[in-house]
DNA sequence: ATAGGGTTAG
């Protein structure tokens, strides 16, 4: 009766399918549709009328049979009806069941996966590898620490701990969830391990921004003449560069993407563009995706911040209207992009424009991020008011407020507007984010003003609430050198010439008509085994001649900041580059020649 | 029936 009863759903399910429809429609008016499309639409009818004789003779079909349908139905993207023939099987076996799960995530429904892996263990079918695995990658996809750790248990306890694919899974979740260190433990533990748990290890690696773990696990693998990298690792290998922002390194990768013949790789290409944006090398960033010939959304999208990042608002604008005239559509992540390039050119009209169309143009409906680049762009230049408005107009759940109001409380303390820089605070404190950010910008926002009294007061409440402010530390790659510098470390040994640059920089800032944000008062901490000093000074660059920042890399940064903005950043480079080779040699010049012929060859990585 | 890569606001 079931059956029967199916037989009928299937029919009008059939009849209510888009593509059924389509089929139907282009039929009548006697028009072709795309090849592809009448191609897939040809096998889903194909499959719709195996189950259909299927149903309607009664006879049930193997489970084998009823998996190939299944599986038929996922590759059609039709998880609907691969669910139904699932749900009439009497006794779905292991291949039944992983084969839904599977379908699930294809469908972008990993959550569903896991609901059915639930339920498969409350059934007396036993999980097997291809099982566990695709349990593994719901929990990567969805980030779902709790579940995958329960999976690892499930791989442990079915022995599966041997298996090559399972553990690379796992290394992949865990590497998704965050948890670098346990998918290392994993990673460390596996006897057999092919070209893919390689990647995935150097994947989480680069991914959570552990650059240099990600490159020296990649020396190792040629070190250990593993085989030739592919365009898989090779992608992570120049991310691993980006985030570990070294220029040396990613010409080197670059070196090894053109020796392995992965040039032409879409994904490579977009990892190289970001790469040359982040480690400021803006001509090269242009040069390899001008060499792209059909660049997707994500290289555009990198372009488009690259750009950004070196002031040239009008360039990302340009791209995107390039981009959308050839036919690539823009995401949400573009228009933070543009955004953020509006915000840093102080294109505020273009950018206000921008927010407007980007629905109604785009169809890209604006969420929290991309409001508080436009709160971050409006008070920027000063126009708190309609920068506070809009962030109190925006319905934010507490966990994603705490970016917008962040950015409120920079900009009001930038500008001095103490009441709207309290009302930012009070609402990172009440909802227990960013505590010792808010604190201190507050504090430093009284100061500003010039009411110490207020000042001391939040640093008492502060230390009160055993809030503790990290200590700020960056770092800059010049040649073959990185040089760390961490705030508050006095050891700066080259501290005068260090403040003639500035002095020097901050003239070239005011000829390209940059007018700096801080020329009033600024807070500077000293937090040394607990000692805590509240200094009032004239700017950052006089706490620096002081001695209390003695950290060339942190302000050179921030100049360099501040000149890409004004579109000077070679300049700044080109300086600072004089500096600290005049001290340092650089070494093994000719690893550059190698990378220009294309011979270079991953060894000489280090 | 199973595993890996690129863009994300302050």
């Amino acid at each position: 009766m079931k059956t029967t009863s199916f037989a009928g759903n299937l029919l009008s399910a059939l009849k209510n399918s888009r593509r059924w429809r389509q089929i139907q429609l282009s039929k009548f008016h006697g028009r072709a549709l795309h090849a592809r499309k009448l191609r897939e639409s040809n096998d889903l009818c194909a499959a719709f009328s195996t189950h259909a004789r299927a149903l309607k003779s009664g006879i049930p079909g193997s489970t084998a049979a009823a998996n190939r349908l299944i599986n038929r139905y996922v590759e059609l993207r039709e998880i609907e009806h691969a669910r139904r023939v699932f749900e009439e099987l009497p006794e779905p076996n292991v291949v039944s069941w992983t084969s839904l799960m599977a379908g699930y995530i294809a469908a972008g429904r990993p959550a569903m996966a896991l609901w059915l892996y639930g339920r498969m263990r409350g059934s007396e079918v036993l999980p097997n590898e291809f099982t566990l695995t695709t349990a593994a990658k719901a929990c990567s996809v969805l980030a779902d620490l709790r579940m995958g750790k329960r999976i690892h248990a499930h791989v442990e306890a079915f022995g599966l701990r041997g298996n090559v694919v399972v553990c690379s899974s796992l290394v992949d979740m865990y590497g998704k969830c965050n948890e670098v260190d346990e998918a290392r433990r994993v990673f460390d533990l596996m006897v057999d391990k092919n070209i893919v748990s390689w990647t995935s290890m150097i994947a989480a690696y680069a991914q959570s921004g552990k650059g240099r773990e990600a490159l020296h696990l990649f020396w190792e693998f040629n070190h250990l003449r593993l085989g030739f990298p592919n365009h898989f690792m090779l992608a992570s290998v120049v991310n691993a560069c980006s985030s570990s922002g070294s220029l040396v390194s990613g010409r080197i990768a670059h070196g090894a993407v053109i020796r392995y013949g992965h040039e032409a790789n879409d994904v490579v290409a977009s990892a190289l563009v970001d790469m040359y944006a982040k480690c400021g090398y803006f001509s090269y960033c242009e040069k390899v995706f001008r060499r792209m010939e059909n660049p997707s959304v994500v290289p555009y999208t990198s372009m488009i911040v690259g750009a950004a990042k070196y002031g040239l608002g009008m360039l990302s604008l340009g791209l995107l209207e390039e981009m959308v005239d050839r036919g690539v559509k823009p995401n949400d992540v573009t228009f933070l992009g543009i955004l953020h390039a509006c915000s840093h050119s102080g294109l505020v009209d273009n950018g206000l424009e921008i927010l407007e169309f980007m629905p109604k143009k785009h169809g890209i409906i604006p969420d929290t991020r991309h409001y508080t680049c436009v709160v971050d762009m409006l008070g920027r230049i000063g126009r708190l008011d309609k920068a506070y408005e809009l962030a109190k107009s925006i319905q934010v759940r507490p966990e994603e407020g705490a970016l917008l109001w962040g950015t409120l409380l920079s900009a009001s303390r930038l500008h001095g507007r103490v009441e709207i820089a309290t009302e930012a605070s009070n609402w990172l404190i009440k909802s227990n984010q960013q505590l010792s950010g808010a604190y201190v910008m507050l504090s430093n926002a009284h100061a500003m003003v010039g009411d110490w009294k207020n000042a001391h007061g939040l640093r008492f409440r502060m230390k009160h609430a055993g809030v503790h402010k990290a200590r700020g530390c960056s770092w800059i790659e010049i040649k073959n050198m990185t040089y760390v510098f961490s705030a508050g470390d006095l050891r700066c040994p080259r501290r005068n010439e260090v403040v003639s640059l500035l002095k020097e920089l901050e003239g070239k800032m005011k000829v390209k008509g940059y007018m700096g944000g801080i020329e009033g008062l600024v807070f500077v901490e000293v937090e040394e085994e607990g000692q805590e000093e509240i200094v009032s000074l004239h700017s950052e660059r006089l706490a620096l001649a002081f001695g209390l920042i003695s950290t060339p890399k942190w302000v050179t940064m921030r100049i360099m900041k501040n000149l890409r903005m004004c579109g000077a950043c070679h300049e700044a480079f080109k300086i600072i580059s004089e500096i600290v080779e005049r001290e340092f040699i650089v070494r093994d010049v000719n690893r550059f020649h190698h990378f220009k012929n294309g011979s270079c060859a991953c060894r000489d990585f280090w």
